[in-house]
DNA sequence: CGCGGCTTTGATGTTCATCAAGTAAAGTGG
DNA sequence: CCACTTTACTTGATGAACATCAAAGCCGCG
């Protein structure tokens, strides 16, 4: 973990549409002083479940994995979040501590400000309130939708929707290094590491996808996606 | 369905402390004009998957189902909602459709505010903007909480969950008239008719419970909450 | 009073977890 | 840099959990 010194103005952030876009110049520069960058190398622990809620939390560059940890050695995974995705903002409000951990898959860099500079926006903008409240129910609705899509699925299905999500939403091609473990597969999908890999193995053997190790490659996108679907 | 005439003000609804706590009288008026009572009876559908969001709908009397319908006959149910929850404000301002249909399982009461009225007072009004935000994320934790137990538990765990969810928050006592049928606890939990079935019956003999058709009485609440929790 | 939906139980097969055992890869301390 | 240890990966075998199919009783309702 790493404190970033020369850090850029939100003005120019790829990603200031998604919630800062009702700021004006004043408040610009407010949260830009209540906020500091930090990166984190592959594996470093962001957050652990039971923190203090403190800041918002937001993904610059890289890949996290939200997860709770089950007594021993048996965890189980939320959620991935990519660049653009606003990691804390669903409890910001209502939690006072993470409800999960949440730790870098790759080297990671996050904004953080303060929690009480986003208070108070949302109690003298109404605008920027608003599109909180936007911002809040479509993060809502993707978590409870995977969810709830995976809920109905049986394990060929979840696996090729999680190829899907790594290939159109994360790396936006058809070959990629997969940023998690077997082990972290099955969590994610709640089934048995063996028979995560099983699956993968039987893909591969079916020529839907290339397996070499950590790197896939799809080769049936329409039938990895119909599997993905109703399977 | 029917349209009550003779309303009562919000300035004396029992819920009000939950979401309206922050408005002046003047608001308050704003939202009592803008709103209407809405009665329907057991069984009615509510709202359909893809019906406009135009309106904050939120639960006094009764209990409705959060559902999706799967082509044919394979409903899920994604919660249960009982009065004083929100029904449609975590989608309310991300979405222009129900993603999700709702219907009444007993005589429901909700009441109805023009979606406008709420955004222009999140606008004007930063405190409840705020409360608006908090309550967003109470409601997003419950259901993913939810979801992600269940996801955990065996079919014996997600019978005893469900029947601990009836008796605390809902009936608020060990004996019950359960409001939904077995298929509808099947499409809860996303398992077969046939296996809640079965897992009720068990619970009866091993006189964990009382079952006579649909009054259900829980006899070993100790016991029930383990396997709630650890099965 | 008969039809359709709900409930129940039994039998059978599928899907998946678990156990076991071994190989490969990656980190660790001397 | 190598021996050592741990973690990741893989495959097969076995059994548990669960879905599905089938058949029949029940109950409310037109």
């Amino acid at each position: 973990m790493k404190i970033k010194k020369d850090i850029e103005s939100c003005k120019v952030c790829v990603y200031r549409g998604l919630l800062f876009g009702e700021l004006d110049d004043i408040e610009y520069n407010l949260v830009n002083t209540a906020r500091k960058e930090v990166l984190y190398s592959k594996g470093e622990v962001i957050k652990t479940e039971g923190d203090e809620i403190a800041s918002f939390v937001y993904l610059r560059k890289g890949l996290v994995k939200l997860y709770k940890t089950d007594g021993l050695k048996k965890d189980r995974i939320l959620s991935i979040n990519k660049p653009g995705d606003f990691v804390s903002l669903l409890h910001l409000f209502s939690n006072k501590h993470y409800p999960y951990s949440f730790s870098a898959l790759e080297e990671t860099l996050i904004c953080e400000v303060d929690i009480d500079v986003i208070k108070h926006l949302i109690n003298t903008n109404g605008k920027f309130a608003l599109s909180v409240t936007r911002r809040m129910g479509k993060i809502a609705d993707e978590i409870i939708n995977t969810r709830f899509e995976q809920s109905r699925l049986q394990i060929k299905g979840r696996i090729a929707s999680i190829l899907l999500f790594f290939s159109d939403q994360v790396y936006h091609s058809k070959t990629f290094k997969l940023p998690i473990t077997r082990r972290e597969m099955g969590e994610l999908i709640a089934m048995s590491t063996e028979n995560a890999i099983r699956t993968l193995s039987e893909f591969n053997k079916d020529g839907i996808i290339t397996l070499d190790s950590k790197t896939i490659t799809i080769n049936e996108y329409d039938q990895l996606k119909e599997i993905g679907e109703k399977g």
